[in-house]
DNA sequence: TGATAGTAGTTATATAATTCACAAGTGATT
DNA sequence: AATCACTTGTGAATTATATAACTACTATCA
C-alpha cells in the first residue's frame, strides 16, 4: 500500500490544509498558489508542494492550485466526505461539553451514544441522548457502527474505559483525560490536553520574565 | 543561551515526564529506570535519557531516576512551580466550559478575568468573575500580570483578538478557534482543536473499512 | 508571436530527530 | 573483594523531515 509510506507529520498537517482552503473557498478565491497558503499557514511553500505531492498531482504550473478541486481532493484523502459516527464516554461538566460542543456534527462527526459508569446518570438524557451503561458498548458500538470513542471520564478511569472501547473495536480514540493511555499500536489516539499544552509554553514564557 | 538549542518537540514532550511522574509519585514509587518510565508512555529509554541530558544530570546509574527529585527539576525547567495568570476571551458555550473546567487552578494556572466584545455579556458575571469590555485589555493585562491569553470567540473574529493580545504584550496564547492564526515568531501559540485531531485520525481509519 | 514572470513537481541537499552502542558507574550478592 | 545485573549519559550512526534548487510548464502582455 502507498500511503504506508506517507509520514504522519505530513497527515497531521492536512487538515490544516483542508481549513484554511475552506477559509478561502468562502472568501471566493478560486485558485491559490503554494506560496499564498505558506503565507497564510506560515510555513514554507516547499513543504506544502512536498506534503501534497506524495498523494497526487493537484496543482498547474505557472498558476497554481484549484481551491475548490484541492479542497475536495484532500477531504476525499482524509475520509472526511461520508459521516463518522461516534460514541461519548463520560457525562460528567466535560463531557457535557462535548456534547453541546457544535462543532462536530458540521464536519461529519456524529455523537450517536453517550455512555456512563455512573449509575445515577444512567437513563438520563443529555442534549437528547439517552446515557447507557458500559455494558451496552459492545452492542452498541456494532449496531450504530461507532468507529471513534471520545473520552471524557476522570484520568483514574480512563485507562480502563479505552480498554473496552480496543476490546471492541473502536479504533479512533479522542481521549479527554489528563494521563498517557496505553494502546495497541493499531489504535489511532489522539489526546485534547489543555493543561499540558500550557505546561509548555510556559518554558517559553520563563525564559524573559 | 542554552536553552535556545533545546529542540522544541523535547519541551513539548516534559509535560508528559511531569505527567508519568506524578502519577509514579501518587503510587509511591521512589525511583524509575528510563526504560520503565518509557513503557509506561510507549517510547524508548535512549529517547527519556537524551531528552532529559538536554538540562541535566538527574539519573544514577545502575539505579535509575530519583522520582521525586526528577519530578522537582522538570517542573523549574518547565516554570510550574509558580502561578501563572491568564484571561479569558470569549464568554459563550465555549469560553463558560473552559472557565468551568477544575484542571487549570490546581496545576497553577488561574483564569483572573474575562473580557467579550458582545456588549449585551459586558457586567455579567460567569463563574464569579465578571466579564470586562475588550477596551480594558490593556490596561487589566498590566494590572494583573497576565502573561497567557485563552481565546475562545468565534473563528471570524480570533485574529482580530489574537492581534488586540499581541499589541497588549501577551505572549502565550491557547487557541480553541478552528483556523489558523498568525502570530509574530515571539509569540508561543498553542491551538485545541478536537476537529483537526478526528480530521487526521479519519485518514488512518479509512484505510481499512 | 516572443518575452517574461510565475508556478508545480521533483531530485538533491541540508537539517533535525531518533536510536544505537558503549564506557563508566552503582549496588547487591556471594 | 570480586562478580553480576543494571542503568545512566553521550558521541556516533541512522533515520526522518524540511528546504533548496532546478526543470518543465503556464498564462499574460507588449
Amino acid at each position: 500500500m502507498d500511503s504506508i509510506e506517507v509520514p504522519e507529520v505530513v497527515v497531521l498537517r492536512l487538515p490544516l490544509y483542508v481549513r484554511a482552503l475552506t477559509q478561502l473557498l468562502d472568501e471566493g478565491t478560486e485558485v491559490v498558489s503554494s506560496q499564498q497558503l505558506g503565507n497564510r499557514l506560515q510555513m514554507t511553500p516547499a513543504q506544502i508542494r512536498k506534503d501534497l505531492s506524495y498523494f497526487g498531482r493537484f496543482g498547474k504550473q505557472g498558476r497554481g492550485y484549484d481551491v475548490t478541486f484541492l479542497l475536495r481532493e484532500l477531504r476525499d484523502i482524509l475520509g472526511l466526505n461520508g459521516e463518522w459516527n461516534a460514541c461519548l464516554i463520560g457525562v460528567g461538566r466535560l463531557g457535557r461539553a462535548i456534547i453541546n460542543y457544535p462543532g462536530f456534527a458540521p464536519e461529519g462527526f456524529n455523537i450517536v451514544a453517550i455512555f456512563d459508569g455512573d449509575e445515577s446518570r444512567i437513563g438520563t438524557k443529555v442534549a437528547g441522548i439517552a446515557v447507557l451503561p458500559m455494558d451496552e458498548l459492545e452492542e452498541t458500538v456494532r449496531a450504530n457502527k461507532i468507529s471513534i470513542g471520545i473520552v471524557a471520564v476522570p484520568a483514574n478511569q480512563a485507562q480502563e474505559v479505552i480498554d473496552q472501547l480496543v476490546r471492541n473495536k473502536v479504533r479512533g480514540i479522542l481521549n479527554y483525560a489528563p494521563f498517557a493511555p496505553q494502546v495497541p499500536l493499531n489504535i489511532v489516539l489522539r489526546n485534547i490536553d489543555p493543561v499540558m499544552a500550557l505546561q509548555s509554553m510556559t518554558f517559553y514564557l520563563r525564559e524573559d520574565e
